[in-house]
DNA sequence: TTTATTGTCTACATGATGTAGTATAATGAA
DNA sequence: TTCATTATACTACATCATGTAGACAATAAA
C-alpha cells in the first residue's frame, strides 16, 4: 500500500467525508455528500483526489459492480496521530512541552483550555 | 515586510543558526557556522535561503560595509507559535485537547511527559 | 582605477497540488 | 450479442515551492 504520506488540503476535505460516511462509501454517495459544501469540483477532480489518497496509503477501493467503494485504511484519529507526530518532530524536536509552551506564550491557550487540559491530565494520572 | 510565511526545511536549518547567533549575524560568520554541520551548501545557496527568509517576513538585513548583517524579525519562540497555531487549526480544528488526545492514543506520550505536563498545568493554575 | 569580495538576479529541474479532459472498460438495454 | 451508457483510470498541464547554483553587479580595498 505504500508508506503513509501527508495529504493535501483538498484531499483532506474529501477524506473527511469518507470518514464521516462510516466504514466505506460509494463514489456516488461521496460525490453527492460533497455537493453539500459547495465545493465546485468536477467529479473527475474528486476522483483524482481519491486516486491520490490511495497512492498515499490512506484509502483503498473495491470495485462493486460498475462503481467503486472507497474504504479508509486508517481512522481519522490514526491519521491525526501521524500528522501530529510528524509536526512535533519537525518543529518542536519532539517535545510536547515545547508545543504547549509555544501556545501558552503566544496566548494561544484560553483559561478554559488550560482548565480542560489540567483536568485531562489529572484524570490520566488517576487511571494509572 | 510581507505576511509571515512558513519556512522550508533548508530555510529552517539556516534560521536556527541565525537565532543561535544572537540579535544579528554577518553573512561571513553565518557561512562559517554552517560549515560545522557539514551541509555542503555553496555560499550562494545559503544566500538564496536568506533572501527567501526575508521575503517570508522572518528576517531582514542591513548593509554593513560590503557585507550584510542579518537580523531576525521574530524570535524562534514566536515563529514556533505561528507554526503551532497554523498546524492546530488545520489538523485539529484548533483544539489543543484533540492534539493531546491524538498523541496519547498513539502512545506518543511517555509517562514522564504526562507527569511533566501535569506539573506544568498545576503550576499555571497556581499562578492565577 | 583595478581587483577581489559579497550580494542580487535569474535560472532551472523536480515534485506537489488543483484542475479536468480523454480514453477505456464494464454493464445494462435492445 | 452488440451497442450505448457511464463510471473509472490514465494523461495532461499550469502553478507554486524547494533545492541548487551560475552570472552579473556593486563596492571596498589596494
Amino acid at each position: 500500500m505504500g508508506k503513509l504520506q501527508k495529504m493535501s488540503d483538498a484531499e483532506r476535505e474529501v477524506m473527511q467525508f469518507v470518514w464521516a460516511a462510516g466504514s466505506s462509501v460509494s463514489s456516488a454517495k461521496l460525490l453527492d455528500d460533497l455537493k453539500t459544501i459547495n465545493r465546485e469540483w468536477k467529479p473527475n477532480t474528486v476522483l483524482t483526489f481519491l486516486a491520490r489518497l490511495i497512492e498515499k496509503g490512506i484509502l483503498t477501493s473495491v470495485r462493486h459492480g460498475r462503481s467503486n467503494e472507497y474504504i479508509p485504511l486508517i481512522t481519522e484519529s490514526e491519521y491525526k496521530q501521524f500528522e501530529t507526530r510528524t509536526f512535533l518532530n519537525s518543529v518542536h524536536d519532539g517535545s510536547v512541552k515545547s508545543f504547549i509552551t509555544a501556545l501558552y506564550e503566544g496566548n494561544g491557550l484560553t483559561a478554559e483550555e488550560i482548565a480542560e487540559l489540567k483536568q485531562w491530565f489529572s484524570q490520566k494520572e488517576a487511571e494509572e
